[in-house]
DNA sequence: TCAATAGTGTCTGTAAGACAGTATTGT
DNA sequence: ACAATACTGTCTTACAGACACTATTGA
């Protein structure tokens, strides 16, 4: 340890002999939505510690990298594309001197959103990785703090989609306002009132914005039933006031279904 | 830079070689309310670089110490107590390549605020450490990104009085709905109608429980005008919901003053 | 009696929850 | 015709903002 750890009052020039050597890294809770379940990007560690253990993608960081480029790097490098379509922010930093055994590691976590991405591939390397809907990982052991990291990712997502048009960066760029129903009803696990929520959305300056347009019979994926319906793009508003509030806790569904 | 980035995939033991090295700090932005006016904790510095610049107090994390654990140490050290008797969370990591212009520097920002605090001392040695209305920090200029630091602590502050009961930190444990009134005012900015705050804080379950008291003559601090107001204490919820609501942007009084 | 502070009551508008009902498609 | 999905309207309740009013103290 420095003799003084107070930076303001003896800066007297650094020397890599002055302060403890950290490792600073990133770690990615990545959520998508895939078949009506909520889901985050997980890898298998192939060596020890925490070997073939599950854990959440990440890296070092560079030294004359951003840590957001960091993260954006490593976002790129496992789901495999160039330009990361959805939302990132930082989370928090876990840095509690025992949360990885072979050294200090502090981790800077982001949580970033996308619309479905293609399955993952794995990357060049053996290390696998897919995507694990949320409900499951609970049963799951994982590396490291990754079950405290991925508890704290999950509430955030959460709670943005109450003060944030954010929900639209998890569907394609034209979506229905079922689409986006699903996606609150899929992040929280609750179901809504479709009439109430259409006035919600529509009534929220900025949040959708109507394309002159209605889907189709659809040829491609499975044949659309019932009668068409409006397409919206996202808005240009990022906050939402007053917020879209999650019902109370209690029951994980209201009583319509 | 490290040959593979990749903790996962190539983990094989770290060497010291293996990855960069960084300094990590704690830095505090803390908050009291003196006077009617909201303060922040700031220090001079002594030395270059920005010297005489006035600065958040911070410091190093210790190898085998908490990044909370290091935040209260500084914490201690800085306001002169054993015990702090606020609140802490932490805020957000900064870790931009040229933050600081000696080495790479990363930094895990804290937030604070606590009843007011005795006039600092300015510690053990030079530097001089003071209480600054966050009103004047706007016209100083700070040490390395500290403005932005404490523009994002500030928000932070602002937004936790919505839907947290932690105004009542920058109390002392007995209080009046006036006194605490005057912290939602002074943090915001604003000003509040009596009677709807009174309405909707005795209403909030478990923000305040009152005792059975009123205030005295008050023989010490100046004598006391008009009507005794009942004393209460902190409540044991947390939360807030719903939310106390800053008022809309645009005025920062409104119309009753 | 007056200023100052504490505290109550009431009216109104906005918006959320519940839910009934209508519209438009494919089978 | 019927199921399935999209969409509209209405009633009720919760709650915030505005503001008028009463209460209790010291000077």
């Amino acid at each position: 340890m420095p003799k003084n750890t107070k930076r303001a009052k003896a800066p007297r020039g650094y020397n890599s002999s002055d302060y403890p050597p950290f490792a600073v890294t990133v770690d990615l809770a990545v959520f998508t939505i895939r078949q009506g379940l909520l889901c985050v990007l997980l890898i298998e560690r192939a060596e020890e510690p925490y070997q073939q253990h599950w854990a959440l993608p990440g890296g070092f960081v560079g030294v004359d990298e951003t840590v957001e480029a960091a993260a954006l790097r490593e976002l790129c490098e496992e789901t495999g594309l160039t330009m990361f379509p959805g939302h990132m922010e930082q989370l928090r930093t876990y840095g509690d001197p025992d949360r990885d055994p072979r050294m200090r590691v502090v981790s800077v976590a982001h949580v970033a959103f996308a619309p479905s991405l293609p399955p993952v591939t794995g990357g060049s390397d053996a290390a696998q990785a897919r995507w694990w809907p949320v409900i499951d990982v609970s049963e799951l052991p994982l590396a490291f703090d990754h079950h405290l990291i991925l508890s704290d990712a999950l509430e955030r997502v959460r709670s943005k989609l109450e003060y944030t048009t954010l929900a639209t960066q998890f569907l394609d760029d034209v979506f229905t306002l079922s689409d986006l129903q699903r996606v609150y009803e899929t992040v929280w696990g609750v179901s809504l009132d479709a009439g109430n929520f259409r006035r919600k959305v529509q009534s929220s300056e900025g949040f959708v914005t109507p394309q002159r347009q209605r889907t189709q019979a659809q040829l491609d994926g499975k044949p659309r039933r019932g009668r068409p319906a409006e397409l919206f793009r996202a808005g240009t508003a990022t906050q939402l006031h007053p917020p879209l509030t999650r019902p109370p806790e209690s029951s994980t569904a209201n009583k319509r279904g």
